[in-house]
DNA sequence: CACGTCACCTGCGTGC
DNA sequence: TGCACGCAGGTGACGT
């Protein structure tokens, strides 16, 4: 899915800048659903979901891991997207007064007051939309966020030493901490010089630190990037310009030169410095 | 507990 | 040009 970063700026574009502030959900009410796959929907039947999300109206935009929260008067919408799944937020009507196609794999939206409509398309039909009236429903598994605070090196030490698993898996377990995918991982462990498949159990404090760190500024790079976009799916973001390894195999490694390699790590490509990143 | 496999889906690039 | 194949930013349910 779009990864932490990617979640991020979708958050933030659906908030608004203070200079665009009319395009913004928040404050607006939601005037209809269209459902127009029903596997969209995780714990709700489409009419329902509509019935019940008719009138109320956005208080605020956050996101949780990999997860989009729109809480509403009443209740939340969450959103996770997924592998190829993406959010446009757009005026319903074009300049001329017509009113914008649909997109092929547009799965459900939401018709805001205003003209606006938020449209989740969704190619792959991986990605999921609850209505809850809690969000830690489904939200209360997560692990922390990397980003927040109280998540200091001495604390991420201590998480590590509970597990001896290989460190890449145990990453991208969004129980073990929230919002890292694929790409965000292979370039933090790049960022610390570690191997993948290191044991998480074996790494010393200053290597934890140093893991922590490099999270926490690959993230906050990609965020201040916009994100990443790959492949055809495209999100406005320039973060893949900025990557090191993933996706580089057989280029050489920005800091000694050695071809970069791609391996399997958990059923999932990944890719790393071999000279950098030694066992 | 840690790990492997599979399932869920569509689209794109590659090689024949 | 067509077609088969492998690959893809994620996650959860199983089985070992």
């Amino acid at each position: 899915m779009p990864e932490l970063p990617e979640v991020e700026t979708i958050a933030r574009t659906l908030i608004g800048v203070p200079d665009n502030v009319s395009f913004s959900i928040i404050d607006r009410e939601i005037q209809d659903a269209l459902v127009l796959w029903e596997g969209t929907l995780a714990n709700q039947l489409p009419g329902d979901f509509t019935v019940r999300v008719k009138h109320q109206s956005v208080q605020s935009v956050w996101r949780r891991g990999k997860f989009l929260v729109i809480a509403l008067s009443k209740d939340a919408i969450l959103i996770h997207l997924r592998m190829s799944g993406d959010l446009r937020l757009e005026r319903i009507l074009d300049e001329a007064g017509t009113e914008m196609p649909m997109q092929k794999h547009d799965r459900l939206v939401l018709f805001f007051a205003s003209g606006i409509r938020l449209v989740f398309n969704n190619p792959r039909k991986f990605g999921r939309v609850w209505l809850v009236s809690n969000p830690d429903e489904i939200l209360g598994d997560l692990g922390p966020e990397p980003l927040d605070k109280a998540l200091d090196a001495e604390c991420f030490h201590g998480m590590l030493q509970q597990h001896k698993r290989q460190l890449k898996p145990l990453l991208m377990d969004q129980h073990f901490i929230a919002g890292l995918g694929n790409i965000y991982t292979d370039e933090a462990l790049y960022r610390a010089k570690l191997h993948p498949i290191k044991r998480s159990n074996t790494l010393t404090k200053e290597e934890s630190a140093c893991l922590l760190d490099s999270i926490c500024s690959v993230l906050k790079e990609g965020i201040r990037s916009n994100g990443a976009s790959i492949d055809w799916v495209y999100r406005g973001g320039d973060f893949q310009n900025h990557l090191n390894v993933y996706g580089r195999t057989g280029e050489p490694c920005p800091v000694c030169g050695t071809q970069i390699e791609r391996m399997i790590v958990g059923q999932r490509s990944t890719h790393i410095c071999p000279h950098c990143q030694q066992l």
